[in-house]
DNA sequence: CAGGATCCCTAAGGATACTG
DNA sequence: CAGTATCCTTAGGGATCCTG
């Protein structure tokens, strides 16, 4: 991954949490709110589950949801069981699915790298061949770290 | 994204930071770790340089690279240009270029989803178009996040 | 230049108790 | 069940000063 010269200065962006991976972790760069994510994907929708699932209090879990449901990572929707009364749930939204990626890639490293193994591995449930997270341009070419720059946007420049 | 009924039992992997996603947490889950991590992709090197390209003080940036040193992601290396004095410099290992998908991905959803656009891009210096991060199986299928599910592994299987 | 040492502040998070 | 409220501990990180 490198620069082009025009990115030499990288002070307008990098800095002053104008980079989108400062960004990205201000939303999701604890411990608890990544792996109340984690859950989300797994499927998990109740307050309960995600407080028992992660491991994590009631008050974490709740400021956590809050937090993650006021980013638009997750939607909280009222739902009903016959006979119950009104609970909450928490579902995914789009843009918490967008994140898909990060954390499968991080699932990845931690199988790869971690410590401690966990004897768990994510797979395509239609072939069973394991997931990975792959780095491509739009053109289909795979990416390694070196293959990959950063440019200022040209095309459809923002106004500021 | 999934669990089997094998798995319906989170408690012996997913807590105890068994969990791969949180292990990895564990060495990059802090804003500067990752963008530590970051400068590292874009070729920094030198302990300078990362405290003012990130924005952090000495103190924050020693700790950091000695936590990222020990963890394996950075090699602490020494070198010397002509005329100058030993000096050390920080590079990518193995391990730390793996954490490659995770960067671009967390920079993809900032850009996506962020609050504050940087106008940046990351491009295949090849050819020029955008980089981006997919999920597919080793069979060659693209994933979204319905399609993956975790399982515990049955070939390779741990001892424990 | 490349840190180490010290002090202080803030945010994340656990524990416990309480409420609609 | 789904949270709030309160209190406390710890880790991350800034600022400042010092050293090889």
């Amino acid at each position: 991954m490198r620069f082009e010269e025009a990115l030499a200065d990288r002070s307008s962006w990098s800095t002053a949490g104008r980079c989108p991976i400062e960004q990205t972790m201000k939303v999701v760069g604890s411990r608890n709110a990544m792996l109340i994510m984690r859950e989300a994907f797994y499927g998990t929708t109740r307050y309960e589950d995600f407080m028992n699932r992660v491991g994590m209090s009631s008050a974490t879990a709740a400021s956590n949801l809050k937090a993650l449901t006021a980013a638009d990572l997750l939607e909280r929707r009222p739902y009903q069981e016959e006979g119950e009364r009104v609970r909450q749930e928490y579902v995914l939204t789009d843009a918490g699915s967008d994140l898909m990626p990060v954390i499968i890639g991080l699932f990845e490293w931690g199988s790869k790298h971690g410590q401690r193994r966990s004897g768990v591995e994510s797979v395509h449930v239609g072939c069973g061949e394991p997931a990975e997270v792959e780095v491509r341009c739009r053109a289909g070419h795979l990416l390694s770290s070196e293959d990959v720059e950063l440019r200022v946007r040209t095309a459809d420049r923002e106004t500021r």
